[in-house]
DNA sequence: ATATTTGACTAACAAACGTTAGTTAGCTTG
DNA sequence: CAAGCTAACTAACGTTTGTTAGTCAAATAT
């Protein structure tokens, strides 16, 4: 089973780099370096390998967000450990997650549909967060699907700039986001 | 020119919904209303159209920053001028920023080359913004780079938000945007 | 040692792709 | 009114696409 995590990693660099739709199974065969048919020996169909990457990485955020909601911390508290999975699993699999945010269109029927629930419940858990922020009095009282949006646009992106800033201090850059997303909601409250 | 621009309207919305590579010279024929060949009156080539449409809007962005910049305002103001050309532009070309972040890598050669350095030019304008802030002892001093980005994802990513939010009031969510995005890192300065 | 499975290969298919050629109806211009 | 231009059409092109069929050598299991 080598080859075939081989095979969705290679894709998923190459989707990255050129799009699910303009990467072909020679471009994906050639990068693992076999053939395009002996692909099929290990996957079903070119969509499969975007179902399995995009599924999978959807499972590691909902499995996350999950165990964070468990508990019943300050507001502030569990946004950092959300920043936290963000950051963990950006460095883990960097090329998966750029695929998250705009390669779904291309899955079709029960994947997509999956796919777009498990999008949904982990905006619906971040959403109850920071309104359990705001009503505790812990975040400023903001429009707050603005602030989920906001707040988790920079996480999406961090993928992106995370690419060419490998050498950066980890805890740094998580130390910084707790003040750029966690103080910016509890600081200056009147 | 009519045809040309409906042309290059509805490719938006078709490449924003499927993706460019997805979408076939069929597909935007159809949701034109003529054929394919006939699209060749008007455009010389698929990837003519991307370039028109990315380039376009590249150009408002920029345009709209260097006028900004002419000023020497407080950084604070220039960044609230930067939000409202993003939310400005948001809404009157939404479909086409939806393609900004992601779909210019189905560019090549020197449409390419233009728009990265478009984009990059932009990024320094910004960039030097928060700099000048930081400077002048107005925001925070965090990291440069990630709050550059941190801000700009949120801009960018305002689109996605927009479409399924059109009936919220531009005033209100200038506001607000203010409010996450210049107060964030104004107050609870030390 | 023999039988079976695995995983690669070449050949090839049908469909879809972007695009060109050639034609024609209708509008604009002298 | 005639000439030319505009912008649509159908037919068809050569490629590229994802995928299937069939083959075969090496590894594994019995």
């Amino acid at each position: 089973m080598n080859r075939k995590e081989d095979i969705i990693l290679k894709a998923a660099r190459l989707f990255r780099k050129k799009g699910f739709s303009s990467s072909s199974m020679r471009d994906i065969a050639g990068s693992v370096g076999i053939e395009a048919p002996s692909l099929y020996n290990h996957i079903k169909s070119k969509h499969e390998i975007l179902e399995i990457i995009l599924l999978e990485i959807a499972e590691d955020f909902t499995n996350g967000m999950n165990s964070i909601c468990e508990s019943d911390k300050k507001a502030s508290q569990l946004l950092k450990e959300i920043i936290d999975l963000h950051i963990t699993l950006t460095i883990k699999k960097t090329d998966q997650i750029g695929l998250l945010t705009h390669e779904w269109i291309n899955l079709t029927g029960a994947a997509r549909e999956k796919f777009l629930k498990l999008r949904n419940d982990y905006e619906l858990n971040f959403k109850k967060v920071i309104e359990k922020g705001m009503m505790e009095g812990e975040f400023k009282k903001l429009h707050i699907d603005l602030t989920l949006f906001s707040t988790l646009s920079t996480l999406r992106w961090l993928y992106a700039w995370y690419k060419s800033n490998q050498d950066m201090d980890i805890d740094r850059l998580r130390s910084d986001m707790y003040t750029l997303l966690v103080d910016g909601l509890t600081q200056g409250l009147d």
